[in-house]
DNA sequence: GTAATACCTAAACCTGACTTTAGGTCAAGG
DNA sequence: CCTTGACCTAAAGTCAGGTTTAGGTATTAC
């Protein structure tokens, strides 16, 4: 069992952010001793969950609709599953959009690069969008791609 | 040269996000005509690169900064590819959260299914965290990995 | 001529996720 | 005793990134 600062120096976190949680109600069984919160096991690993759905994108309300499934018990499986199901769908589309963000980030660079070298960018734009070089071909098509 | 409406249902945004992006100075050269924005290649370029520096996580004020540079011509080449290369790294590094993230997700998924099964999480908890088949255990331990 | 559109502005408002503030309890150390 | 440090609460404040409102102009459609 730890205290409030303990788990705040474990995830790198203020103690605020988890009273924070605590109130919005991400630990519904929280326990306490004479008014002071102890963290078991349960917190820690609904910490952990918590850090990946916000990765995930989930608003704090939806995360507690979560907590309290887990709290409700088995016959919740199938809603917890779903939520899981929903959020690895968005985030994979996210991380897709994230890629070609990516990939115009490395055109830009390369764009950059050139320009640098030839003092402006006159030359690039006879390049674009037909006759690019291999090499950064791909990631321009990909960051323009729709 | 297009109006604000047209931009707007190209790019799949409210008018009011456009004057409030001209408002922050992310258009600096924008012309107008009798009052009234005239948005031409070099916007719907900017416009663009907003999208994606965006979605890397940036802040309006530095987008700004960025499109000032190239207001001011080549001189601010080399801002602006390490502005991108910083970017760049940044991203990077935000996907391979994700990744974990989404690993988590996938695991989760699979122990939601597996519970439904089951019934319970009784047999699930023997399992981990050594236990696990072959088939999730990647997905387990980079979710947990750190 | 008047009504519907599409544009304009400044300023107020909203939301989510915290953070800060102000005031209070309690245990241990000097 | 009394100060220090870790905990507690409710309530107010902050910040980014918009959105909404209220009031005005200009063009086109009937």
């Amino acid at each position: 069992m730890y205290t409030i600062g303990q788990v705040a120096e474990m995830f790198g976190l203020p103690a605020s952010t988890l009273r924070y949680y605590d109130k919005q109600g991400l630990f519904p069984g929280l326990e306490r001793m004479s008014g002071i919160r102890r963290f078991g096991d349960t917190e820690l690993e609904a910490l952990r969950v918590i850090e990946c759905l916000k990765k995930a994108g989930m608003e704090i309300k939806d995360i507690r609709l979560f907590m309290e499934w887990c709290a409700e018990g088995p016959s919740t499986y199938p809603q917890r599953k779903a939520m899981f199901e929903e959020r690895k769908a968005h985030m994979e589309s996210e991380i897709a959009k994230m890629n070609r963000a990516l990939d115009m980030l490395k055109f830009k660079c390369w764009y950059y690069e050139q320009a640098i070298q030839d003092g402006s960018e006159d030359r690039l734009e006879t390049l674009i969008p037909d006759n690019l070089p291999e090499e950064i071909k791909g990631a321009y098509e990909n960051a323009h791609a729709r």
